[in-house]
RNA sequence: GCUGGCGUAGCUCAGUAGGUAGAGCGUCUGAUUUGUAAUCAGAUGGUCGGGGGUUCGAUUCCCUCCGCCAGCUCCA
């Protein structure tokens, strides 16, 4: 056999000497396609162009437009890093050194940390590398010899990669003379093809991600086709820099965490306070509407409690010390759902009564180890808008409906457009881990299924993914500037229901026990306030804005009309202030501007003598002269209607 | 919890090869009556994160605790 059949993407078939590789296939093509040919695609998976084809094939060549290239770039540069690293640190051991969704990291084991300043350093380094022009080649090793190899060069941890993962022959790529990484691969075909990288930063990491093992030095970085890319990407970073709500949260007053009362403890401030109330009203509202009750309870109960719903066990490390009552032990909540399943227990339930919804803003507090905090977005105790539905099977389906859809109104609320939502199911048994039958699965996750189907959205299902208690749905949002947050979620629980023995009269005189399902829309009111901050980086919607008007009389001669012009604002409602310091317009507009208050209103004498008011507005600046009831209406009208920016 | 970095005035930051600190903004006082992003002048302000040690002397060096930051592990 001297030739081999190729098929391209476009369905043409090419007859091609035998050992030909992808390569060339793509010179044969077009040299500009050779020249932009980074990896290729044979049979489904993907090959180093200088990998000679095996037989009849069908091959895409991948260039710089496909996603997998990109990865295959990072992979490389990650190589290239490790290749830096040994260069100019020879003692270095290696751990792994995969693409990442923004780049790429390696990690390394050496005695000295590694420093800022290496990180340049090795970038110096790895152009230099880069300069040579090096391929990366792929090499088939058995695996006795390559152990034997690594074993030597003191790559403890690559043998024990090579030990579990590697098949009888494996993969590993050279990268020059000197550097040797035990890798499936594929690479880019050598070192020039690398355009842009950057590293980013130094981290702590774990020997396969297991804290007890011993911990490396992770170098992260990125790479990109082109450098106007990475500027790019930089750039962003550092715009998600500027709207950090932690950064904001300072300066524009909203909320603050206490040395002294303890790490992950949130206080309100007035304006945040503010925002907070606006974001709570609105969704016991949408409770009420909807056909939750709502239910208020305690922060603290019996350990008893938490033995029944056995948090007590399996949740300890999360919660607070018990503290000792009167010969009792109580322990701070760290969940809800114990307290609204009493209230449900509390009588008997008939079929009729189903669903019952049972909605709170429950306060909970939960034990974070201290390295963990972030800012309002993960914290030690925090808001949740918790809800805890009881239902017969029947009803199951319509219930997720109505959570889903609950779900979307609120991120449409919010001026969230994208989101996407995860399906995370059990192993269908296998390992013994779930609690439930498989009867109680198939319906709950079936359901869950449905309901994503009948509202169009598109669920990725996650297997194995499940909580121990049910399966369940998360909604992932994407904010302004792209970045994905785990929000809502609607989750089954069979196992309170049976711990608690819930049950309900049914239309056969019989008891049932009911089904029961957790859900949080916001999930927490902190963190949800956290990434509404980075969202509208600070620049709360008029209906949001804790300020909403400020009012700047010129002259004190206009003072008493901007008086006026406040109490009115007020009386209707609009939260308004005054700003009578005896300071310039520019320097009120300035100072209004950075607080990020959306409309001002200057008052001059002309103003004074007409009635008007000069409108100007955060975004859009000098918006000109207008009576002061079409301003009152316009601004109700983005209140009334929550615009979502203006 | 772990690895690394950091902690100086309310905020942002400078500084001291060990001799108890400085700017801008803020705050206060006075003057200025001002038209769409900073009026001027003066004053105020710090146990240099806490504690301990070395030293004649520590904000600086060492130890320890607390907190913050980047991650890891975990998670709403």
């Amino acid at each position: 056999m001297s030739s081999i059949r190729v098929t391209l993407p476009d369905g043409s078939r090419h007859e091609y000497p035998a050992g030909s590789t992808p390569l060339d296939v793509a010179k044969a093509i077009s040299p500009r396609l050779a020249e932009a040919a980074l990896v290729a695609r044979v049979n489904g998976e993907l090959y180093d162009l200088t990998r000679p084809l095996e037989g009849d094939s069908t091959v895409e060549i991948l260039t710089s437009k496909n996603p997998e290239a990109l990865e295959v770039y990072r992979h490389s540069t990650a190589h290239l890093l490790a290749a830096a690293v040994l260069e100019l640190y020879p003692e270095t051991k290696l751990g792994i050194g995969p693409p990442t969704e923004t780049g790429f990291f390696y990690d390394f084991q050496r005695e000295t940390p590694f420093t800022p300043e290496d990180l340049e350093k090795l970038e110096a380094k790895m152009w230099e590398i880069q300069k040579r022009n090096l391929p990366y080649e792929r090499k088939l090793t058995p695996k006795e010899e390559g152990l034997a190899k690594y074993r030597q060069m003191g790559e403890y941890m690559k043998c024990e990669l090579i030990d579990e993962k590697a098949d009888a022959v494996f993969t590993e790529y050279t990268l020059g003379p000197n550097f040797i990484d035990f890798c499936r691969g594929p690479h880019l075909p050598n070192t020039s093809k690398i355009k842009a990288f950057k590293l980013l930063s130094i981290a702590g990491a774990y020997w396969k991600g297991d804290e007890k093992n011993h911990q490396m030095q992770r170098i992260y970085g990125t790479a990109f086709f082109t450098q106007k890319e990475l500027d790019e990407y930089l750039k962003q970073l550092e715009e998600a820099k500027k709207r950090d709500h932690r950064k904001l949260g300072v300066e524009l007053d909203l909320f603050s965490i206490q040395d002294l009362a303890g790490p992950g403890l949130i206080f309100f401030h007035p304006k945040g306070g503010q925002v907070r109330v606006l974001l709570e009203d609105w969704m016991r509202e949408q409770y009420l509407k909807r056909g939750y009750s709502l239910v208020y309870t305690p922060h603290i109960a019996r350990s008893d409690l938490w033995k029944t719903s056995g948090h007590y066990n399996f949740y300890a490390d999360n919660m607070f010390k018990r503290m000792e009552l009167d010969d009792a032990e109580y322990q701070l909540k760290p969940m809800n759902c114990p307290f609204h399943i009493l209230i449900y227990r509390d009588r008997q339930r008939s079929y009729r009564d189903l669903p019952i919804r049972l909605g709170e803003l429950g306060t909970v507090y939960r034990y974070e180890r201290s390295g963990v905090m972030h800012g309002l977005l993960r914290v030690r105790g925090f808001t949740q808008d918790d809800a805890h539905i009881f239902c017969r099977p029947d009803q199951i389906e319509d219930e997720i409906v109505s959570c889903l859809e609950f779900a979307a109104d609120t991120l449409k609320t919010f001026g969230f457009d994208r989101y996407d939502a995860e399906l995370s199911t059990w192993d269908g048994g296998a390992s013994g881990k779930y609690d439930g039958s498989p009867e109680q699965w198939a319906l709950a996750e079936n359901a869950l299924k449905k309901a994503t189907e009948r509202l169009g959205i598109k669920a990725e299902i996650m297997a194995d993914e499940a909580a121990f208690y049910g399966p369940k749905i998360d909604v992932k949002l994407v904010d302004a500037i792209g970045r994905r947050w785990q929000l809502s979620t609607v989750q089954f629980d069979f196992t309170l229901p049976r711990r608690f023995g819930l049950e309900y009269v049914g239309e056969d005189g019989k008891r049932h026990q009911p089904l029961m399902c957790h859900r949080a829309l916001y999930g927490s009111v902190e963190r949800f306030f956290g990434i509404l901050l980075e969202h509208y980086a600070g620049a709360f919607p008029v209906w949001l804005a804790p300020i909403q008007v400020v009012v700047m009389p010129i002259t004190d001669r206009t003072l008493e009309y901007a008086q006026r012009v406040t109490a009115t604002l007020k009386e209707a409602g609009v939260r308004t202030q005054l700003d009578d310091r005896k300071e310039k317009v520019n320097f009120k507009i300035r100072e209004a501007q950075l607080q990020k208050v959306p409309f001002m209103l200057v008052c001059g004498d002309r103003e004074a003598a007409d009635g008007t008011v000069s409108v100007r507005n955060r975004r859009h600046g000098d918006l000109g002269v207008q009576s002061l009831d079409a301003f009152l209406s316009e601004i109700r009208k983005l209140i009334d209607e929550k615009t979502p920016y203006e």
